[in-house]
DNA sequence: GTCTATAGAGAGATAGAC
DNA sequence: GTCTATCTCTCTATAGAC
């Protein structure tokens, strides 16, 4: 391929990946389609050629393939962990990381949004919902493998999901890792509960 | 005072009111000023009359305002309360009570908006913070009452208070009540645990 | 696939009559 | 204090040349 620009980012995944940054940093509403353009290197009829449907199908996109790049770093934390609890703390200490890297912007990459489109985006809230049970399940899973029965790993997965969240969100207006810190060892006490509960029932 | 409609809603309140409302469902960026006009029946230019530094002096003020009554809204619950940990578990179910009650809509007064400004808005962040550690400051004055170490409130009212906000978000996209549920025994597992703790350690 | 130009609607903000 | 009219800017989206 003699003058081809070899590893060349495709425009597509430009778009994909500037907007995934814009949306999580500013929020659906705020982000305007010319200002992905310019921080794609793109033009505004490229973005409409790769996406038809527009801002929405966008954010749509957007919010599914950012909700698996998250819970694959999730699941790769995970495999390199001795346990769950070593999971979960290596991923509270991994998002404080990030935080702390990009000046309290970088969190959760469906979050900003979400709240926003709660209420007034069926299409966008279903993407939400979709991504946030991705998790869950993978949380949930875990914690069955670990000797948790399923209805406490369901209710665990959402308190410790509940406590990143929420963390993200004080942390990010605090501009302190605090939050971070606090809600990391309170997910490992929940964590250590649940384990040291199982244990106590399977001796039983 | 003859012909005076007596108790009218003054506009200013109004103002306030539709404002605080349309924030919280739909964000900062997606609120037109007109739309909290119609919604606030006032004009514009009343809007501009009360709020001369306008959109971002507006979501300032719905910010502290709404914010402050969140805050009483807990010390009444809490007042009510036996304890401790009855006090939280009201408050969660209360939360629970009103997003049923509004369709999912209606979670935290500050949090949709402190999302989507966190990054770029430093004096909407500065309310939210001031705001947030208002929240934060009560919690753990609470907690001190009853008779946990200082350093250890200040961490439980940080995860308690990331449990309410990453259980509203959870919630209204999964359009459930399940993550608030799951969030309120947590929480109350954690107030249980830090009192606990801090009965044991009276007792050396 | 890339790019420019532009339509049409709506935003925030201002001026000035009443 | 209230209201209307309007300025200017930006938004999403589309059309069509290349």
């Amino acid at each position: 391929m003699p003058g081809a620009t070899v590893n060349a980012i495709p425009t597509r995944a430009r778009i994909l990946y500037a907007s995934a940054e814009l949306f999580r940093r500013q929020g659906y509403a705020a982000t305007g389609l010319k200002q992905i353009a310019a921080e794609s290197e793109a033009t505004l009829g490229s973005v409409y050629h790769f996406f038809p449907g527009g801002k929405q199908q966008l954010a749509d996109e957007v919010l599914r393939v950012g909700g698996r790049f998250f819970l694959a770093l999730y699941e790769t934390i995970a495999a390199g962990a001795v346990d769950l609890v070593s999971a979960v703390r290596d991923f509270f200490d991994g998002a404080g990381q990030t935080l702390l890297a990009t000046g309290f912007a970088d969190a959760c990459p469906i979050a900003t949004v979400a709240g926003e489109i709660a209420s007034t985006n069926e299409v966008l809230r279903a993407a939400v919902a979709d991504t946030f049970e991705s998790w869950l399940d993978a949380l949930a899973e875990d914690a069955v493998e670990a000797g948790i029965e399923a209805d406490r790993a369901r209710a665990l997965a959402l308190s410790v999901l509940a406590l990143l969240e929420g963390a993200f969100l004080l942390s990010r207006s605090l501009r302190s890792l605090e939050p971070m810190r606090s809600c990391a060892d309170s997910a490992v006490a929940l964590v250590s509960a649940a384990l040291a509960d199982s244990r106590e029932a399977s001796r039983r």
